[in-house]
DNA sequence: TTTGCACCACTTCAAGCGTAGTACTACGCC
DNA sequence: GGCGTAGTACTACGCTTGAAGTGGTGCAAA
């Protein structure tokens, strides 16, 4: 069991993008040594077998999550009415979109969370910190909407991501852009602006 | 390539719950034919290849799916409210909740779709047709809501589900109840009830 | 009688895993 | 300043496992 933090991120980053590439039938310690131009048998020297492996991912995936300070404090500009939320939904489902690779692996990681007690432990901690900090953030912040409507908007949002990145037609590129519009504006409390 | 269509419908079967179970990992002829206790290699009579079976098994989900003439028309009585509508998604969650299989096997589908041309083109267009059959169910129906909202009702139980089924935990069992009332009272338009 | 399927057994194949063995590098110690 | 030691990288190999597919036999129905 090796120690090289830097490899071992390496190898942890060339397995999420194995992840999301050929699924959980083709994460083996081998693919990974190949997408991270390792000799083979790296990954076996790492990790002492696939649930830790998959473990790991885990935590790398959200030691990745991490750095939004910047976005955040972005994030806390402007104005605090409905438009401003739709605007924020808009960034979050185009940032997501951007980088397909991350959120595919994650829902490969939740399907095998079904098997694994350790990645289920894992990952409902860091989705229940991740949903209670937005709700914080939320309402915090001042924008309008209750708990229940930062759940609401996680919901759809949620699935609304998955839709695009398995089956993109379903709702197509150009009408996602009114579509994230008028289910945020569905969501929100109070009046709807005339558009 | 046998023909004989109940053998065929029942590996398909057995297939989906290896599918759910296993995950797409574990979804080998072998295991089809453990799972429906037929001799070893007669899936390997029945299906071509793996992309064959999973697209089969695709056809299959939506073959099982079809028959709700009973329930369809048991929605169709009652009153038009809102109250109506949180019914009958209270209802949507726990069937779908309490045979967590199919779900599961279908999230698995779509991830492979995402390699698969064909199974992808088969997902996007049942699923459209789902959708579309919903809003156009909901609309005639005269319960309160438009297409969109609808489709957001759509996304945000699609999700719940997904973190029911694989992360029971981040939502647990005793709030769904509150949970599934609450998110579709901010979705439906309208003056809400005080409860 | 012929055709197609069920069943069983066996061969073949390939992937992947783990590790033994070797070479390199850095660091501390004498 | 030379040397030993520890940890790591790299290479290659052997082994195990698992799965796929196919040929052959018996059977039943058309």
């Amino acid at each position: 069991m090796r120690q090289n933090p830097a490899r071992r991120a390496a190898l942890l980053d060339a397995a999420i993008e194995v992840l999301a590439r050929e699924g959980a039938r083709g994460l083996t310690f081998r693919a990974v040594d190949v997408e991270a131009k390792v000799p083979n048998g790296t990954a076996s020297n790492y990790f002492s077998n696939r649930d830790d492996l998959l473990t790991q991912v885990g935590h790398r995936f959200y030691e990745r999550l991490e750095p939004d300070p910047g976005l955040l404090a972005a994030a806390a500009e402007g104005p605090r009415d409905r438009d401003r939320v739709t605007e924020l939904m808009h960034d979050l489902v185009a940032r997501i979109s951007g980088f397909p690779s991350g959120y595919l692996a994650l829902l490969e990681l939740r399907l095998e969370a079904t098997r694994r007690p350790e990645l289920r432990r894992l990952l409902t901690e860091r989705i229940r910190a991740d949903i209670q900090a937005n709700i914080d953030y939320h309402t915090k912040s001042g924008l309008p909407g209750d708990a229940t409507t930062v759940i609401a908007l996680y919901l759809a949002l949620n699935w609304l991501i998955v839709e695009r990145l398995t089956l993109p037609d379903v709702f197509p590129e150009s009408e996602i852009h009114r579509l994230v519009t008028d289910v945020v504006e569905r969501i929100l409390p109070g009046p709807r602006r005339d558009t």
